[in-house]
DNA sequence: ACAAACTGACAGGGCATCCTGTCAGATAGG
DNA sequence: CCTATCTGACAGGATGCCCTGTCAGTTTGT
């Protein structure tokens, strides 16, 4: 297939290939989030799109690529929303710490799809997992940081405190994952709440 | 196919069909640990086991049928060592909790495979998943009437000791899954050591 | 207007797995 | 010893998905 550039619909050839991979990307997520890893073919994902197969090869090598892809970018929005909260809100630790709490909450609320894929879709495959493990790992470092700039010398020594981060960090992604799902039944407010007294309890050496 | 039950090689035939359901279920975690989820075929099943495919039916009637009750086996049994573990200790809660760390992070240690099934592949299957969350709920509800019975009223109200609870469950399990993955390079004793420290620091109010 | 590129629809081969059926050899009970 | 049952091996159709290729219709640039 001769591949020459050339604009199409008033819009250019890498403007239309990045919005079907856009596309793509957000047919991936929804599926992930409506029927599970395992129902999330090759097929289906461009049908949700709207897209036929061949397209699909312009931006992903396989099906695998693309839910890989999806994941990422989910993480790096709850990373960056996380951090960026936090960035943003001064003072005490622990207020940074539910702001940024109040932020990643706020996401997955408002896109339910999103936070599935991020806390519930993400271990079903080794592959995914690798990327899960690396989110809860910069999680539990920056709870960890936190902890150290809270509390000082009644903080746990670096080693145990990246242990408690990952901990608690996998601790709430789990809280997080059942709040979506609906067996956990609380406001908005009171799981950051729970969440943030939890931090508190975790950073804490007694 | 006529079924008429006969003993063979002086084994009864609802002995042998029992011994034939150990096979695959020991198989089925077996493979599930090696390969994974997706991987983890009726093919691959009963190829491990050394059982052809019609014994399959016998036992389970689906693949997914088999895993789920090799989930629930590997479930059963470190829910028992657990529970066994607090009920062979006495005095102390934080104690009792540590015996019931060390016994269910000894069974892990000592059977990788079905470690491996319960915390790491657990979550692989929406199937799965309830499965998973459940067992991290009586967990909870354990690790919660523990934190009670340890800190009297200064321990949190029900209904965040729940939260608490799933939030500590589910943490530990994945800092158990790390563990056995080899990303967290902890004894055996550092890592029952960390997670009844986190005990005591989810389970009081301050 | 015309050729080339772009797009969407769809067909069909390839592959792995599920699931059923057959068949020969081994074993038990009369 | 002989027949019926049990067992293991394997064959083959069915299914679902992957992946490539074709083709007709639309849009662009000349």
């Amino acid at each position: 297939m001769v591949e020459v550039k050339r604009s199409y619909g008033g819009v250019s050839a890498a403007d239309r290939s990045a919005g079907r991979r856009a596309k793509l990307l957000e047919a991936t997520i929804a599926v992930l989030a409506d029927e599970g890893e395992s129902r999330t073919t090759m097929t289906a994902i461009c049908a949700r799109a709207g897209l036929t197969e061949r397209y699909f090869y312009e931006s992903f090598a396989s099906r695998d690529e693309a839910i890989v892809a999806a994941l990422d970018a989910v993480a790096v929005e709850i990373a960056s929303v996380a951090v960026q909260a936090i960035a943003d809100t001064g003072g005490d630790p622990a207020e940074r710490l539910r702001a940024a709490l109040t932020a990643v909450v706020s996401l997955v609320a408002s896109r339910p799809d999103k936070g599935r894929v991020a806390v519930v879709e993400s271990s079903a495959t080794p592959e995914l997992r690798v990327r899960r493990h690396a989110l809860l790992g910069s999680f539990a470092e920056l709870v960890a940081q936190e902890a150290d700039s809270l509390f000082g010398d009644a903080a746990w020594p670096a080693e145990r405190a990246k242990v408690h981060g990952l901990v608690y960090a996998a601790g709430v992604a789990e809280l997080v994952a059942a709040w979506i799902v609906g067996d956990v039944e609380l406001e908005q407010d009171e799981l950051v709440a729970a969440a943030t007294d939890l931090f508190v309890a975790v950073a804490r050496r007694h």
